[in-house]
DNA sequence: TGTACATCAGTGAACGCGCGTTCACTGATGTAC
DNA sequence: TGTACATCAGTGAACGCGCGTTCACTGATGTAC
């Protein structure tokens, strides 16, 4: 067809954030080259002028995820030091909102992936550990205490928490909607009483 | 072939056994009839003699997960109060144990189907969630306390956060094992704490 | 600056393959007499 | 109790379909002169 180095480059970003999409809401095994590369507005054959295989681009979805996650959190934290609010409180009642919860195409990699990640190639396995290690030390920094192990362990339990609470919420919202908000609630509830007790 | 009705409830129980082995280490999308069928040792043709879609096969898989999940919930808190132990403190205990990281097979259904559920069908979504209000209820009633309401809400929190413990701690032992003990250890002190503090 | 041409992103059809499902057939089980 | 036969679980091949991947072709981009 005939396109400009720019336009490469925008057209590759689109076939990644449509895959991103996709993935998080349906499954990376349930989504094919078809509909993906259709959701990005292409058709199929052009895929393989990007990435050498599905899995490359599996890769290059976490990898992407991981690294906007990373950013959003960041960004998260220094917004609540703007308007001196406890940025891991302010954290927990994003995480646990229903908002969140609804929102599984542009939310938290972390537990969008969750489930599938174990089944995913090397090269995201990878990524998604390294981009739950990252999580945990940003976390670690804004947990209060001068103990850096405790603040570490409480980081970790916590966030660990917030997963659960969110990937179970979601597993039922469909089934059962009371029950999934009382988990979101209760767990709310909890991790800030933890958090305060601390 | 002929078989008697005595075999063929055996071998649809084969079938139900050889799925849920399958379905929780690969995910139900990525496991075909062919290889299920043959796994329970059977050719796939059969298999529409027993049921009548794979989705119906998912849905009987769920429920007998559920059933026996809740059933040894039950047995281990019973073995608890026989030795005069703390049937909540075990069951954190043995929920988050190496043991139980390695044996996704035969643990837990909840966690292991927590990513999956989401994506299957109706009734073993509707299984899926009755299976964890149940196990809500079990283990409400042996956290300490007179209060049920807060007995309730404290077993909702701690399980969520036994569930989000186990399920990053599995996303994560091939790529990062050490990060993955952490988790792990991490969570299982963070929840005795809580439980005792309680 | 203008022209000739090589590059290569995108198209659309095709490949082999395994999927869930269907079906004609087999033959031991289990019932009717 | 013994015999004739209907039932139906299991076999194995086939169905249409969508999968990931390949490929010949197109034609605007972007480079070389």
């Amino acid at each position: 067809m005939g396109v400009s180095k720019q336009q490469v480059i925008e057209n590759k970003r689109a076939i990644v954030a449509a895959a991103e999409k996709l993935f998080r809401e349906r499954g990376v095994a349930a989504v094919g080259l078809a509909e993906l590369t259709k959701a990005a507005g292409f058709t199929q054959g052009g895929f393989y002028n990007h990435f050498k295989s599905k899995d490359a681009l599996v890769a290059a979805v976490m990898e992407k995820a991981m690294e906007e996650g990373a950013a959003e959190l960041v960004a998260g934290i220094e917004a609540s030091r703007a308007k001196a609010a406890d940025p891991m409180q302010q954290h927990i009642e994003w995480y646990l909102s229903p908002d969140h919860l609804a929102n599984i195409e542009a939310g938290c990699p972390l537990t969008a992936f969750a489930g599938d990640v174990r089944r995913l190639g090397k090269e995201a396995r990878q990524s998604y550990a390294d981009g739950l290690a990252l999580n945990f030390n940003e976390l670690a920094k804004v947990i209060d205490g001068d103990n850096p192990r405790e603040q570490r362990k409480m980081a970790v339990a916590l966030f660990s928490q917030m997963v659960g609470s969110l990937l179970l919420s979601r597993a039922v919202v469909d089934a059962d909607p009371v029950l999934a908000k009382e988990i979101l609630e209760d767990g709310r509830q909890h991790l800030l009483q933890a958090l305060s007790a601390k």
